[in-house]
DNA sequence: ACCTGAACACCGTTCAAGT
DNA sequence: ACCTGAACACCGTTCAAGT
């Protein structure tokens, strides 16, 4: 049995690291294949298309979410809710290219079914049950890959995009026509959403991201209480 | 004076008609040439490269929000919050491509001041103020933004991803080994994240929408209930 | 079973040349 | 100022041929 050169877990870990280096834009399957000193059509072989080994590579970053995750029994639904939520954010600043990838195509794979039935149960034991529970997962899931989506846009849109003529545009609103704008600017400028003029990496917003978990937890309870009141 | 035989408006307008049509993957740059009747370096000429061409179709959709919402500054900020979520996720739904480019490039570029001076005197006068109100503004355009984004993937994506297939994997899952699933499965089943087999214009998530509209706006409540208390 | 090498049918973008 | 036509440097994917 001689050893083989090459096979799927190594092209998937190539592809993750290629990722990493030069973005989803610069992801190729011709740089692919020349990472890993071999031709186009042997990751055909191996993994498959393009989208395929996306695919591979983004189950294997979230799989690693739940490596370091509390014990789902034995913690409070909330503290889990929000380590979960921190464990994906991390994992997907480690992998900004998959979290852009990943938000428009979270698929309805099942693609780990382990992982799935955690967070099911999750909602489950914090009294969601029935129709409530897939209201509520989908509320969780869907703000948190989202919003960590949005947060981590890249520094380097493919538009000629000038950071610093985008902060003067910033700077210069009129207090006139943008009263609570200018009011607000030293919190906005930088900070929010469709204000900045760096990316989600080189600009990480923490404090946003503490407090929409915090929010969205809050939410919960609050629709908990409504429905047994 | 001779007419133009074409202008930027045209080709934004094209852009929008040959997106809706083919979608992000067949948005071509020699396809909206040939839509448009002309050569692709016309459409350089007038709006400029492939990014700045869908950034400007992006902005007009964006545009389009506001022109139906109600009047923020007669109406209550949490009514006034949950129009404006109906609105953006209405607009989506009428372009979905868009909405798939915007979660990843929704950059820092304040594209139309006039409509964040809206959304930001919205949260002012909730009594969101200095942090707090960027704080609040990038939970909520960011849960939106990102839900929906979340919500309208593609029916088909690039793999070969079998909706029946997929569905079968789905209903075949061990009440055993997942056991929390299997009770909620009339609920998950075509209806959450992850266990989904259409996409989210074929199929659209309208219940969890709503709760989850309705648990941002209460998470916002009880933000300010706890600062003020 | 696994890999090579080449080919096919495309891309985005640039640019000299026209009017 | 605006458009043409062609070219450059790439793509993803397929496929016959090798071992």
């Amino acid at each position: 049995m001689p050893e083989q050169a090459i096979n799927a877990d190594e092209v998937v870990g190539a592809a993750l690291d290629l990722l990493d280096d030069v973005g989803l834009h610069g992801f190729t399957m011709r740089a692919l294949a020349q990472r890993l000193g071999t031709y186009p059509a042997t990751i055909y072989w191996h993994v498959g298309s393009r989208g395929e080994v996306l695919s591979a590579a983004s189950a294997r970053v979230l799989d690693s979410v739940f490596a370091d995750l509390p014990d789902p029994t034995s913690t409070p639904w909330d503290a889990w809710l929000d380590a979960f939520a921190r464990g994906y954010r991390r994992q997907m600043q480690s992998h900004p290219a998959i979290a852009a990838w990943g938000v428009t195509h979270f698929e309805a794979r099942v693609p780990a079914p382990d992982d799935l039935e955690i967070i099911v149960g999750v909602f489950a034991r914090a009294g969601f049950h029935g129709e409530a529970l897939a209201l509520a997962y989908n509320m969780f899931l869907g703000s948190l890959i989202g919003w960590v989506g949005v947060e981590l846009i890249a520094d380097d849109p493919e538009l000629g995009s000038d950071p610093e003529q985008m902060e003067g545009s910033v700077r210069a609103l009129d207090a006139d026509d943008y009263p609570t704008i200018v009011a607000n600017l030293d919190h906005l400028a930088n900070h929010a959403i469709a204000f900045r003029w760096q990316g989600g990496i080189a600009n990480p917003l923490d404090a946003a991201f503490d407090f929409a978990v915090a929010t969205w937890i809050a939410g919960l309870r609050a629709q908990l209480a409504s429905r047994s009141g």
